[in-house]
DNA sequence: TTGGCGATTGGCT
DNA sequence: GCCAATCGCCAAT
């Protein structure tokens, strides 16, 4: 697992994201990533840690999920124990599980199961109750390699933030229907 | 104890 | 495209 947040960032585009749930595995493809590194106006560290942050600044690979606007969003902790910086998933391809993933969103088309931030905690049922989890190591929410990475990645601007909002920190599968904000994607 | 503030979403125009 | 609902956090009362 690469070293730094942005080589994370764009190393995630591909990878498993694996939720073990109930003794049936839900799989989705991660397609679109964006990078906070550390330092960054945007980031969540940027006004030192707090208690909420904590698991931002645990050694890369942990999760830290925190809600928003009433929406649970996963990050990737990014960087070596005690450096706050992380990597929010922002979208993935269902691969397995499809059907569990539509009971968690009733009605909804299966290309925009997990296409957003928030979308994607919701249908794989991530809340904070797995803020902390070494996503490393195979249980309740794990990473696993891809088999394909060949795919070209398109960088584009972050989605919503307010602060550094030029930044070239978003990482999208290109042509992956499964990302949000098509318009990033030309 | 309260109020402002988001790395959002979904419905309506 | 616009906008309201949503809710935990944190600083200020």
């Amino acid at each position: 697992m690469p070293a730094d947040t942005v080589a994370l960032a764009r190393y995630l585009v591909g990878t498993l994201l694996v939720r073990e749930l109930q003794g049936e595995r839900l799989v989705g493809r991660i397609v679109e990533t964006e990078a906070y590194p550390p330092g960054d106006p945007a980031g969540h560290a940027y006004f030192g840690p707090t208690p909420r942050l904590r698991s931002l600044y645990l050694a890369r690979g942990h999760a830290y999920v925190y809600t928003m606007h009433g929406h649970n969003l996963l990050n990737v902790s990014s960087e070596r124990q005690g450096v706050g910086a992380g990597v929010l998933i922002r979208a993935a391809e269902p691969l397995a599980g499809i059907a569990t993933l539509e009971r968690f969103r009733p009605g909804v088309p299966v290309r925009d199961l997990a296409r957003g931030p928030g979308k994607l905690a919701k249908a794989f049922a991530i809340d904070r109750r797995l803020n902390g989890t070494d996503l490393c190591m195979p249980g309740a929410l794990w990473l696993a390699a891809a088999n394909d990475r060949r795919r070209a990645l398109v960088i584009s601007a972050r989605i919503g933030v307010t602060r550094a909002p030029d930044h070239p920190l978003r990482f999208c599968e290109q042509g992956n229907a499964h990302a949000s904000h098509q318009g990033g994607l030309r």
